[in-house]
DNA sequence: AACCGCATGTAACTCGTTACATGATTCC
DNA sequence: GGAATCATGTAACGAGTTACATGCGGTT
């Protein structure tokens, strides 16, 4: 959210920024986002002030402090934050095992190829267009050339789920076919 | 923790499962699994019984209930469980423009890549070796086709994070080296 | 005697979610 | 008049973390 600020901005501007772009990075409720504010605000990094807005009750509009610019630049110039991924779907797939229906695992892995295929569809942070080739970067100024960095990386990061649905897919079907073969043999 | 209460376990046994394989995509700490385990027993999901330990104190074993077994393949049978991801390190990339100085964002993509390349390293879900091609997969049960499986999509969805750095990392390195010919050409 | 690994838990706190409460303005 | 959008918040709860408390048994 001190990102976000980099223009002045309310909270429901924020959500509005968090549902277009950065939803699938990170997702914000506004009854998260106003006590964030709020607690912000009260250890110095943000200033507020009511402004009437243009339709609809008024708005309280936050910008950052210096103090606020300090604490996100230490956070830029920090070490990567990875916080603990938690992927139940890979948990998923990890006891599927006990269905014993392989079948059920090609619905399951297809669903999931198709959702992240879904995603690329609405990638693109601001301006940056998704599919579009990082040509001619030299006309960016720095904070559109990293938008255009981060929307790269997240479709990149995409298309590798979307290869490992695949690669699982087509081993499931090879099993699959493999275990009909077995049951002619015996068949016969 | 229901799909690896396969066999009994010990709150102490599932730490050490969450610490090797799983640790990638579920991390959990006792003081989460132990009231958790607590509370499925409540529900009737688990039960439990004291066992002496063949070394250090009592243990306490669970067991899936057959309620428990319903509970889990319900799961199992149902959507692909999505949460919401938050990766922080993409809000970083987002905002790095403000600090003005590529090299720092190339340091940190650089250390991005390391993460997920040590990563690579450490997969592998009980048995399967991450690095083996999946021939052969004919010999194995539903249950270890299944680890595989999920190894294999583990795997695959890292590389494609390290192929999304790689490309940052070269879209960076253009960026600096046409910005030492723009000065260049200013102090010609 | 000190330490390490095994083993189970509780307490206090933070973070995030869903649901609820309120009210202004505009468009149909 | 009613619905949708703009706008800000609180309450109750659940999930997860760090820190703390306790104690057995074997090794050095």
């Amino acid at each position: 959210m001190l990102g976000m600020l980099r223009d002045a901005a309310s909270g429901y501007d924020l959500r509005r920024a968090f549902n277009g772009g950065p939803r699938q990075f990170w997702v914000a409720e506004l009854s998260q986002i106003y006590p964030t504010l709020q607690r912000m605000e009260r250890v110095g990094w943000l200033t507020s002030r009511r402004e009437p807005s243009a339709r609809g009750p008024a708005r309280r509009v936050y910008r950052r402090t210096a103090a606020g610019a300090r604490e996100l630049h230490a956070w830029l110039r920090s070490q990567p934050d990875i916080g603990p991924e938690r992927l139940a779907y890979i948990g998923q797939i990890a006891f599927m095992g006990e269905l014993r229906d392989l079948r059920s695992t090609l619905r399951f892995l297809t669903l999931l190829r198709d959702y992240f295929e879904a995603l690329t569809g609405t990638l693109g942070f601001a301006g940056a267009a998704p599919g579009q080739t990082p040509e001619r970067t030299d006309r960016l100024d720095d904070d559109a050339f990293h938008e255009l960095l981060c929307v790269r990386v997240g479709a990149r990061s995409l298309q590798g789920k979307i290869a490992a649905c695949d690669e699982a897919i087509s081993l499931v079907r090879a099993q699959l076919s493999r275990k009909r073969h077995q049951k002619e043999a015996t068949r016969d």
